[in-house]
This record gives C-alpha cells, structure tokens and sequence, in this order.
RNA sequence: GGCCGAGUGGCGGAAUGGCAGACGCUGGGGACUUAAAAUCCCCUGCUCGCAAGGGCGUGUGGGUUCGAAUCCCACCUCGGCCA
C-alpha cells in the first residue's frame, strides 16, 4: 500500500530544512557589508500569551518572510529578525492568581511559541532574538527613560537637549531652581486625574474603561488625582504631525495620527470673573464668536471652581463633582447623552462688550483639553446650544451662514449653525467674514492684553507609570528633595523578586511589597524610596527595532555604525490596532534619541504595512466563546507550513479582512503537490522522468516570463494572492507537458521558495543542488519573450461586444481596423449604415460607433 | 454624530477607464478502479430557449464617456476607528 517512496511528505521535509536553516545559520544578517545594498524587514513581535500563536500572526509573518526572502534572492543583505514583547498584565494576573511568578509563565510561553514560530520555516535571523523582560534588554528601556528624564525641550529650535543646558532664570533659590528643571524635564511627575480602579489596584487607559467600569471584570473606576510619570510627548506634536509626510504610510494611518494629535488653532481669550480678581482663560477655535458667548462653562475639575461658587449652590456644585468624577471622559463627551451641569452662582465679563454672563460647570467640559474652561456660543456650537435649549440660556446668533434660508433660522435662534459665514451682532466687526474676524478679534485681544493666539493639541503628554509588578522598574529615587535618577552604571535596576503579586495593602504598586529592595541608604548615609510603579508595556516596544541592531551590546543599546548601516526599517508590517498608540510612541521617542543623536533618521519606519484580520468559518470574530479559532498547530500538523503559509497569503489581499476557510486550504495544499508530482517521480522518489534538459515549446517559454514577471511585480506591490495564482497557472500547464524541460522548472521552483521555501529547498535538491536555494538570483524574465504572437480582440458596435478577431501582435490600427470591419457579425450589426467612429484599442478591443 | 474602508457568482476573490468573474473552493458530469480515495478531463453568474441564439448582470439612483465594477454626485448597507 505504502509503496510509493516519493508521495510528498511534508513533516519530513519541513523538519529537515529548518533543521538545516537552523544549524548553518542560513539567515544570518550580516552586520554592515558595504557591498551589498541592505534591506530591514520588521514584523511586530508579539505579545507570548498563554494561549500561543493564532492565525493572524502568521499572516503579517508570511507576507514580511517572503518579502525577506525575495529580496535575499535579489542580491540584498536582509535583516530579519524576531522577539517577545513580554511585559504584561496577563502574566501578572496568572500570578496574582496562582502565585507562578511572571518570570516562568512568561518564559514557558516564550518557549511554546517560538515553537510554534519555528515551525512556520520563517527566515529569522534567532541569533537576534530579543526578550524586552530580559535585564540586559530593559537595562536600555531604562536608560532611554533616564535620557528622558535628564532632558528638555528647547522650544524654538524645536528639539531635546540635555537638561544642563537648560537655561535658568536669575534669582531662583536651589529648591526652585531644582523645581525649575524638574518642571522642564521630558519625564516629569504630576499629579493628574486617572481611572483609578481600587478592585484591580491600577490606573487604566481611556479605552480599558467602557461604560465607567473596567473593560476587565466590570469594576467600578473613578476619576483620581494622582501623582504619576508623564513623558512630554506633546513637545513633539507639530513633529509628529509634519514628518508623516516623509514616510510610506497608508493614508488611513497617517490620517489617523494626525488626528490623534488633533492640532488646532485658535486664541485664548481671558475673562475676568466678575467680584473676584481672577481670570479664566478659555481656548476656542472660534473667536470670531465672541459676541454670541452667553454663558461660560468650567470643568467640574477647574481649580477656580472651589472659589468662586456662591454660598447658596456650593452643595449642588460639590454633589455634581462627585458624580462627574465617576465618569470617564468617553461617557463625559458622548453626543448622544443629556446635558447636565450646574450653575456657579458667579459671572464672567465677556471682553468684547462687558457682557457679564454665568458661568457653570459641566462635565461635557474635560480639564485636560484646553484650558479645562469654554465659553459657549449656543448659536454656533452644537454642545453649547443642547445645554442652553436645556437650561433655557439665551442664544445669540452672530454668524449668519450663506444659505438665505437656513440664515433665517439662524437668526431666530431656532437652529445652530457650526460653518462659516458674514459676521452679524458683533458690533465694529459685523459684516465680516469668519476668516477676517477671526484675526482681526485675535489681534484686537492681543493689544488689550485680554488674549493671544493659540495652537492646541488634542494629544495629552504620555502617562508613562502603572501600578504593576510585571514591568521596567523606573531608575528613580525618591529623596528628600524630590527625584533623583540612577546614574547609568547601576542599570540595569533588576526587578525584584516578590511573595505577593497583589497592589500593597496600603494602595501601593506590589513593588511597595519589596521593602528591602524600596528602601535605600545613599552614600551619603540619606534614606530614599525607589519608584514602586513601573512603565507600560508600550515602553519595551517603543524601541525594539534598535535592539535587533545589536542585540549582545552591553556597552552600548546599539552600536552607531550599525544604527547607520540599518536603519530605517523599510518594511514595518503588523495589525491595524496599533495604528495610533505603538506607532506614535515609538515615533517620539525615535524622535527623542534623534535629537541627541543617537539614530541617523527622523522616522524608524519607511513603509508601513497593516495585515487584516483573518475571522472565523462563520465570518465572525475567532473567540473561544464562538468555537471558531483555527489553530495553527493543527494546521501545520495536517497539511504542513508551507500549505498554511500559501493559505494565508492566498486567502486575498493582505489588508483585508476576510474568512478561514479550511477548504481554502485543501486547495493549496492540492496545489504544492501538484508542483511536486511536476518535479518527483512518487515511486522512487527520485527526479521525475518527464524533467529532462530540453528545450521549451514557444507558449511554454512564454508563460514561464510571464509568471516570472508577475510574481515579482506583485511581490514588490504586495499582492501575494495574485502571485500564487499566477504560479498555479504555470503549473495546472506544467501538469500536462509530457517533457517538463529543465530550464521551466527551475524557475518556478525559484520562484516558488519564498511562500513555500521548505518544499522548494526539497525539489531544489532533487534537482541536483546541493546547496540552499535561499541565495540562488531570482530569475529574470525576457521582455520579449512575453510578447503574445497573436492578439485576440473584442470587437464592439456601440459598446456591445459582437464578436471577436485575432490579429497578429504588430498589426497596425488600419489593418486591425479594416479585419473588424469585415467580421461579419459586426458587418451585420452595422447594418450598411457609415460609422461615425472606429476606436482602436491595440491588443485590447474595438469599438465602433454608427 | 464625525472620519476611514468595503459592497462583484453558491463562497474566498480577479480585473482600478477597454472582452466582468482570472485563480481557488463548492456543486454537477465523465475517465481510471472490483470498489473507494487520490488523480485526470469537461461543465458550473442569472434568465428565456429543445437548440442555434438572445436578454440581464459588479449595493441603489443619477451623471461624465465611444466605452464605467473602475471616475463624479446623491443615497442605502456592512465593518473599523474616534467622539
């Protein structure tokens, strides 16, 4: 029954060829060789979760491995590498949980995926492979952060320097000189409002609070002050935004990010608060409105608010405070929720015309955008004017908008308008456009003293710290006189062992846990407390890719003359979802390390590629709850790599987002063996007698240049699934010549390898080379030999196709001309009546118009 | 609500101003086989027709063009992100 020696056996070949890769070094990346241009293609190193590899991750790494590999065959010295993300807060839960410390969980997932990495035939170079919980790794995690914290920001040349060359104002004492720095440093504390959740013991992200509980768990999260680490990355906002024109991003990433950033202009325009010396300053992109301000509304937060509220609404006022601290931002600005708010008791004097208006708060006023202060023009704000028809405020139209119309409506204050128009109730200024008056008022502020204008970001500076074990310990001392960083020969500061995962009873990070390691002497004999929060796990990925330079360094994060041989990365591929946060941040800080010199380039990033997301059979979201997650283990196991790398490439274009289909598999899977009972005797197992040193026919040679040609076009744009089509084609005619020559089936199996490179190397061999296949010149392709003989065309008669004709591939347009019009069915169609156009398209078709 | 993306056979998709449905899957028919699997060959958008052949067809409606899946306008539906 098993007589056959040579069916295709795919664990056999598969383990013997990443065996062989594996043991020689074959992807070793060679450390700048001037004699090759380079190439560095990066995948997104994973997160090494307990629930290992999902077939997601192998998408984004098949389509960069044969990206690695295509261009290895075209001569470059490639740069392919791979590691672990793996700080995180599943690891720290399972230990919160079972007491496992971190270290081993994550070391055993580390384990099985690299398996199942390996297993896939990627041509990493793993002598590369970083680990970011690894010491000597985050010993530069922590240095880049003590760069951070011992800089600032020199605002007119728009760049870093290091903090002793800040500038000092005279006459400081030493404690406001020290409070000077601290407050220009990149890293800095601050108190600031975060979603503290005390069931999980942590402050959380905007996006893990939904609907004001935690995404995880559904415990309650309230709004609480508290002193945390920030990184100023809204020093390098306009920078962020300006140089998204050099990279090769999609549009939809760029856009995405210049929104995060959110720059607008605008003024700040001051308000004195009526009975009180004191001015609220609000930030509006619309001074031009000015006039229609009939109210002002506060943050719930706003420090003023304590002051200025009159006896007789203080109670209403603090109850209100309370509720709002329990909302989160997201809940704070939803369109769709009622206006609620409360009245201060207290007026504002509207700088335009002495106007006193009353100013409330409101939650849909957030105190981190801004000045956490507005004022509020109903008529021509679409929040303002909900709060005023609730709250029964007038409404002053001062735009009046183009349309007749909707002007009248405008004016009876019965609906809001938000565009551009001609200035009306506004005093000097009425019959203005919105363009002139904004800048005529923005000037007209500024002689009075009473504004200026203003730029404002959308972008917050970065909270940097969490109330986690599994993370970067901060190389920070907390001294009598405020922080103090390590100095860079005590890095790395190793993250202590702990008995107890779970936040200190006293509300501390579980850092607070390991007293022995939070208390030190200092030389000087003075007592300090380190840090007991760590950084985010954004922090280890910010700069991974620099890491992979020179990952044994340990003088040094990474050596410069390879920083310079390397960098940029020029192909960047991974999952849409880090389209703002990952790729932001590590643009800041690569952005930083350019500053100070230590990258050659202002983007890390060239081209940017995201994979879309693979679903389950039923077109849903794969989710265990579902029952529809393919595991990629069982993949590989029935059908092999290669099949499953052909899959996901196969399935459609990478971006997209399409279904599993495991059909789809069967069918590249028939497709590999195909190639191979095209190239292997199955019997013997030897060459196949059909393969032999022969020459082609004609139409034979020319599919060969054609499909040469078209997978390497299409690699080059990333069409994958048209490339494998292209070599299905090639081989469905192979299939049927009962001499296969040579000189065809060298090529394809060439041009095979970088999607199906164990079963290539295979073929390769029995082809009689001894060596690997992965350095082997991707073939060329002859122009001319594409080149068709004889073109068959469509023939239309007013845009109806009649019939076709074949013509020879130089016929001239009269010739072609002159053979359409004799075809009988288009003479029958003409019907004796005189064209009144032929159209000629060469080697496409021919439309004739009566 | 805003922004971005997408809508093509029974299914994944191809074609980005020039022959709609490449390639793969599914389904049907046939060959090989004692039989089955595998493999190979043919057919497979809808519709009218015994057939030859005709009509329709890329979410919907309009437009530009000799010609539109492709470009423009309006709308509908779905997905993602943000609010």
């Amino acid at each position: 029954m098993c007589s056959k020696k040579g069916l295709y056996q795919f664990r056999q070949i598969e383990k013997k060829w990443q065996q062989f890769w594996g043991e020689r070094k074959t992807f070793a990346a060679k450390d700048c060789d001037g004699s090759r241009p380079k190439y560095y293609v990066l995948d997104m190193f994973p997160y090494p979760s307990g629930q290992g590899l999902h077939v997601g991750h192998p998408e984004g790494y098949t389509a960069s491995d044969i990206v690695a590999r295509y261009k290895r065959m075209k001569g470059l010295n490639v740069l392919h590498p791979f590691g672990w993300d793996a700080f995180g807060l599943p690891a720290e839960q399972y230990a919160v949980q079972t007491g496992t410390a971190p270290e081993q969980t994550t070391q055993n997932n580390i384990d099985n995926m690299r398996r199942q990495t390996k297993s896939l035939g990627f041509s990493y170079d793993w002598d590369r492979e970083v680990n970011t919980t690894d010491p000597g790794y985050y010993k530069w995690t922590q240095w880049i952060f003590l760069k951070l914290f011992n800089s600032y920001f020199d605002q007119a040349e728009q760049r870093a320097r290091p903090i002793e060359q800040l500038p000092i104002p005279d006459g400081l004492t030493e404690a406001e000189k020290r409070r000077y720095i601290d407050d220009n440093r990149l890293a800095y504390e601050a108190e600031v409002a975060v979603n503290w959740c005390p069931e999980l013991g942590t402050v959380l992200a905007n996006e893990e609070v939904v609907g004001g509980v935690s995404e995880r768990g559904g415990h309650a999260v309230v709004r609480k002050p508290m002193r945390q680490w920030m990184l100023r990355i809204t020093k390098y906002a306009e920078r962020l935004i300006d140089d998204l024109t050099d990279v090769d991003w999609p549009y939809s990433i760029r856009k995405l990010q210049t929104d995060w950033v959110g720059k607008s202009i605008g003024a700040d325009v001051d308000f004195k608060v009526a009975d009180f010396d004191e001015t609220i300053r609000v930030f509006t992109t619309r001074p031009d409105t000015l006039f229609g301000a009939t109210y002002m509304v506060l943050a719930p937060e706003h420090p003023l608010v304590d002051k200025i509220t009159a006896d007789d609404r203080k109670q209403a006022v603090a109850e209100y405070r309370r509720q709002a601290a329990r909302k989160s931002d997201l809940d704070r600005t939803d369109l769709a929720k009622d206006k609620t708010g409360e009245s201060l008791g207290a007026f504002a004097v509207n700088p335009v015309n002495d106007g006193k208006i009353p100013i409330w708060i409101s939650d849909y006023v957030l105190i981190s955008y801004g000045t956490g202060a507005i004022m509020a023009v109903p008529a021509h704000d679409d929040r303002d004017f909900e709060f005023a028809t609730k709250f029964n405020l007038p409404i002053i139209p001062v735009v009046e908008p183009p349309d007749a119309e909707q002007a009248e409506l405008v004016r009876q204050a019965k609906i809001c308008f938000t565009g551009d128009g001609t200035a009306i109730n506004s005093g000097p200024f009425n019959g203005q456009s919105t363009a002139q008056f904004k800048e005529n008022i923005t000037n007209w502020l500024a002689e009075r003293g009473q504004g200026q204008k203003s730029v404002n970001y959308k972008l917050r500076d970065w909270l940097f710290s969490r109330q986690r074990y599994w993370g970067e310990p901060f190389p920070i001392l907390h001294t009598e006189d405020g922080p103090v960083s390590l100095s860079e020969d005590e890095l790395p500061l190793i993250l202590p062992q702990v008995k107890d995962y779970k936040p200190a009873g006293t509300g501390e990070p579980p850092l607070a846990n390991a007293a022995e390691w939070v208390n030190v002497t200092r030389p000087d004999g003075s007592k300090a407390r380190r840090e007991t929060n760590t950084m985010p796990q954004w922090a280890g990925s910010c700069w991974y890719y620099l890491r992979y330079l020179d990952p044994e360094n340990s003088e040094k994060g990474w050596d410069p003359e390879k920083e310079k041989y390397w960098m940029p990365v020029d192909l960047y591929i991974g999952g849409a979802e880090h389209a703002v946060l990952h790729l932001l941040y590590s643009r800041f800080w690569h952005k930083f390390l350019y500053d100070l010199g230590y990258v050659s380039t202002k983007e890390p990033f060239k081209k940017l590629i995201n994979q879309g997301m693979i679903l389950g059979e039923d077109g849903q979201k794969m989710s265990k709850s579902r029952g529809n997650v393919i595991n990629p283990d069982k993949v590989i196991a029935d059908y092999g790599a290669d099949s499953m790398r052909l899959y996901e490439m196969f399935m459609g274009p990478l971006e997209a987002i399409k279904p599993w289909s495991m059909q789809g598999v069967e069918g590249v899977h028939r497709f590999i063996q195909k190639v191979w009972r095209a190239v292997v005797d199955e019997d013997t197992g030897e060459l196949a007698d059909a393969v032999q040193d022969a020459q082609p026919d004609e139409q034979t040679l020319r599919l060969l240049n054609q499909t040469i040609k078209k997978v390497g076009d299409d690699i080059e744009t990333f069409g994958f699934n048209t490339a494998i089509s292209a070599m299905m084609i090639l081989t469905n005619h192979l299939g049927k010549l009962s001499v296969r020559p040579r000189c065809i089936v060298e090529p394809l199996v060439l041009i095979l390898a970088p999607f199906a490179p164990h079963i290539a190397e295979e073929l390769w061999q029995k082809l009689g080379h001894p060596d690997t296949l992965a350095y082997e010149p991707w073939p060329g392709y002859d122009a001319e030999l594409i080149k068709e003989k004889e073109i068959e065309l469509a023939v239309q008669v007013n845009g109806k196709i009649k019939d076709r004709i074949v013509v020879s591939a130089d016929a001239d347009e009269q010739q072609i001309k002159k053979k359409a019009l004799e075809n009988e069915k288009v003479a029958a169609a003409v019907a004796g009546k005189e064209p009144k156009k032929v159209i000629v398209i060469k080697s496409r078709l021919v439309n004739i118009v009566v």
